[in-house]
DNA sequence: TTTAGATATTAGGCATGTCTAAAAAATAAT
DNA sequence: ATTATTTTTTAGACATGCCTAATATCTAAA
């Protein structure tokens, strides 16, 4: 079975879906209706209209008043698009010289783009990568997803050590903190201390250059040990 | 005065204006809404609908009844689609081997991506193209074009020589037909014969073969001499 | 110059996707 | 267990863009 039943979407029903499919990774329990507002940055009563016809081509499950789940159709579609998107911020960073703080609208615009066979020689052309420039990973044709193991950096020990391989946050105001301070992805890293008071710590970057984060960058940033 | 003051269009939008520019340029008088349906593949209904709109966008001039011209601003806007569609062709054929009757549909979709600082990379990063693969000019970013003097085939005489620089028709059918006679662009002809009764001609390519092409074939060919 | 045929526009309808305001249902508080 | 608050849905409206059917206008023929 390959996808060939699945629904078609519009590019407004693809947003939506990749919204619930990412609101669905976080907590497990449904998404609901405000949830998914806050995500589109619209309003409720817009989302109420869209869950309907979202249900209809049972690319969700919704019961009204009581959120929706993403079935397996959903997900084989928001992964589809989740890899055009990522797909195409590789490019832009790889091969454009754009920098990761640049890259998101772009490709929130040419993630819709359809052409199944245009997405396939681009992976070639970009040599099959597995991650994004913001280190998350790309499924592959399938929606199969080799992620790798991570926790935020909030939860290493103090002389823990690790490597970042994401970011929680793909803000262009947080990629260029990182740049500036120069916590990339790829860095070693080492936790020297912990303030319990304010969630702030100090780690040793790359064993060459220390750096003071704020609670909010530790929680943003994501590790490999 | 830059174009900050160019009214922003939608995705349908850029699509009419696009056909207006190249029905504009064929024939030198208006253009008709009939035209302008037969491009669009739509009813002549919806062309009036939508040249109501790019009349008040003040990118067309529009008199009820007598057809529409193409105002400067439109023409603008215009060559800056065309800029776009052109230059991920070139994007399409140079970098993930599509081949050159494959790249229309994608390009079609590809051109309406709005980030300006996307195309200024793309461009760079193509190496500054002029042409694009069916040896169409690439406007510059002001919407200048350097074009190249060419004619049809069918108006070369009989040992006359030239180069092909462009083809009229861009559709697959006509595209694979070249590929499999070997006509491709930057091909040196002459002109060998002419049968005034069907319009067919015969031609050597590169000095190595000859090819019978018909009257079709040989209006939908430019010729640089 | 009147008329027939071609061309173009409007009227009214439908689908998508958004909004505000009002109503309904679920959840939290008393 | 009832009330208050929050959440969600519906009703009605508007913009875009398309359609068919009816009407208006232009143009070419008689
Ligand atoms: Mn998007
Ligand atoms: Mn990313
Ligand atoms: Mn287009
Ligand atoms: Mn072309």
């Amino acid at each position: 079975m390959t996808d060939n039943s699945l629904p078609i979407l519009t590019y407004s029903e693809e947003n939506y879906l990749k919204a619930i499919f990412h609101l669905s990774e976080e907590g497990k329990k449904s998404v609901s209706t405000n949830d998914i507002s806050g995500e589109m940055k619209n309003r409720p009563a817009s989302v109420s209209d869209m869950l309907r016809k979202l249900g209809e081509k049972k690319v969700i499950e919704y019961r009204k008043y009581y959120g929706v789940h993403i079935t397996e159709d959903g997900k084989k579609l928001a992964l589809q698009t989740i890899r055009k998107h990522r797909l195409w911020e590789v490019f832009l960073v790889e091969k454009l010289n754009f920098s990761w703080d640049e890259v998101h609208e772009v490709a929130d615009e040419l993630e819709h783009i359809k052409s199944r066979i245009l997405i396939q020689r681009l992976d070639e052309y970009l040599g099959f990568p597995k991650f994004d420039p913001h280190g998350d990973p790309i499924p592959d044709e399938y929606g199969d997803v080799r992620s790798r193991p991570r926790l935020p950096l909030s939860e290493i020990e103090v002389n823990g050590t690790g490597q970042i391989v994401a970011v929680k946050d793909s803000s262009a105001s947080f990629l260029r903190y990182l740049d500036k301070v120069g916590a990339y992805i790829g860095a070693r890293i080492k936790v020297l201390d912990k303030v319990e008071f304010d969630g702030s710590i100090e780690i040793l970057v790359d064993n060459k250059k220390t750096i003071f984060m704020s609670k909010d960058v530790v929680n943003n940033i994501l590790i490999m040990q």
